[in-house]
DNA sequence: CGGCTCGTATGATCCGTATCATGCCTCCCC
DNA sequence: GGGGAGGCATGATACGGATCATACGAGCCG
């Protein structure tokens, strides 16, 4: 992976133009990342600014007694977590990767900031990135705010598939992202065993299947009446 | 309530320089609202940024249910929900006063991205007040994950008597902010019952008091200890 | 004034879910 | 090959909290 591909996988990149690209290009760092690996950990002081190029990677936070909670999930081109490099304050949360073959690429904040003080079509592509992150967040509140768990997982799945899933043929809707049902359960701020038990019942009622490096929803009209609150027997 | 006194009150217009500020004071329009006035409503069309100049406003999202989540709480200052504007998209939550003599500044969506676009100042400005709000929302979706009901409580009453907390000889920290049990529930994703519950439970244990206009949080540690999830008793 | 609404409060009951325990499978590595 | 780790699965049990019902005080208004 090149600076070249970087730009063409990340938005804010795409956005700039040549020469504003070609004045970052020195200062970016490209990384690759195993499955789990690190961008960084809440706490860390915040140095760069991180966009992800390829793979899929999560923003949690892990509370004092170890429990994680995903703040959200970042695919290729997100901005990660920019609000506390903004800030220059500690890093709000980790970003791990999620898979292997991740790739991210880290601009030291000094150089971005300067970057979008000279350049007002660089700093309307930043405001953008750092607003879609805002209302993902919006939208993630409201979905931890709404009692029972399978509601709150079938949301999650539903606007999954909204944002990234992909139809297959005839059988629904593919979700590429290699969710454990302990992801499942820390994104909906519940235990492993109720997230299984709940995907467990999808599957059973023929609503989610697992498949390879993903979900795929074969039935989304119970899906979205589960998401409503809705009994499915 | 006039344009200086916005100034004052909102850190984004101070911190535009003298030019930048006259060139935007004819386009700032200034609403009073009485208490549980919306500035607007979620699906609405985007067309202005708001700023709170004055009370306390709270951003909810109203489920097909009626269920309401309060999405946060701003204070006098705040940049309000800026996300979907700069997204061109609907608003994506609904903006209601919390309290009576409640003022905001309404910006056209136009006017300010053209002064962000001329003034590298205004845009850093800006940045930080989209990205502290980033900071606030990557809080709260960790707080609606934790478990229990009291702990959710414990850990937001603890949070707002940090950000907006005035001590008081003896007595501990006000929380200025009229939030009903109501409100409570709404913030914690819980019911109006269990809110009630949890803060009689505090009250009668000494942690925290009913005041006029808000709440006063007379021991800290035992709601620390609440917060982190131990017994109380 | 009586009637209304709204916020707070409390009890009874039932369901959902956390918790603890156990088992199976696959993959990996010594 | 055996042992260990990690992910998935399922059962039993106890508890937290949603739900429904009721009540009381304060403020408002025809």
């Amino acid at each position: 992976m090149n600076f070249e591909e970087a730009v063409e996988r990340v938005p804010f990149f795409r956005a700039l133009d040549a020469p504003d690209r070609e004045r970052l290009r020195p200062y970016v760092e490209l990384r690759r990342l195993p499955r789990s690996g690190h961008v960084w950990s809440q706490g860390d002081a915040t140095s760069a600014f991180g966009f992800v190029v390829r793979g899929r990677v999560k923003l949690f936070k892990t509370s004092e007694a170890g429990k994680e909670s995903i703040v959200d999930l970042c695919g290729s081109g997100a901005l990660l977590c920019a609000s506390a490099v903004s800030c220059f304050a500690p890093y709000c949360c980790s970003a791990g990767a999620m898979e292997d073959e991740v790739e991210v690429a880290l601009v030291p904040r000094r150089d971005l900031l300067d970057l979008l003080d000279r350049s007002p079509a660089a700093g309307r592509a930043f405001l953008r990135e750092v607003t879609v992150r805002g209302m993902s967040l919006c939208q993630r509140v409201e979905e931890l705010s709404t009692g029972q768990v399978e509601r709150r997982i079938a949301t999650l799945l539903l606007r999954l598939a909204d944002q990234v899933g992909i139809p297959r043929r005839g059988e629904g809707t593919w979700i590429p992202i290699a969710l454990s049902r302990q992801d499942l359960a820390d994104l909906c701020g519940t235990t492993i065993e109720t997230a299984i038990r709940v995907m467990t019942h999808f599957r059973r009622e023929g609503v989610v299947r697992s498949a390879a490096r993903g979900l795929v929803v074969t039935d989304r009209v119970s899906l979205e009446r589960a998401a409503r609150g809705a009994r499915s027997d």
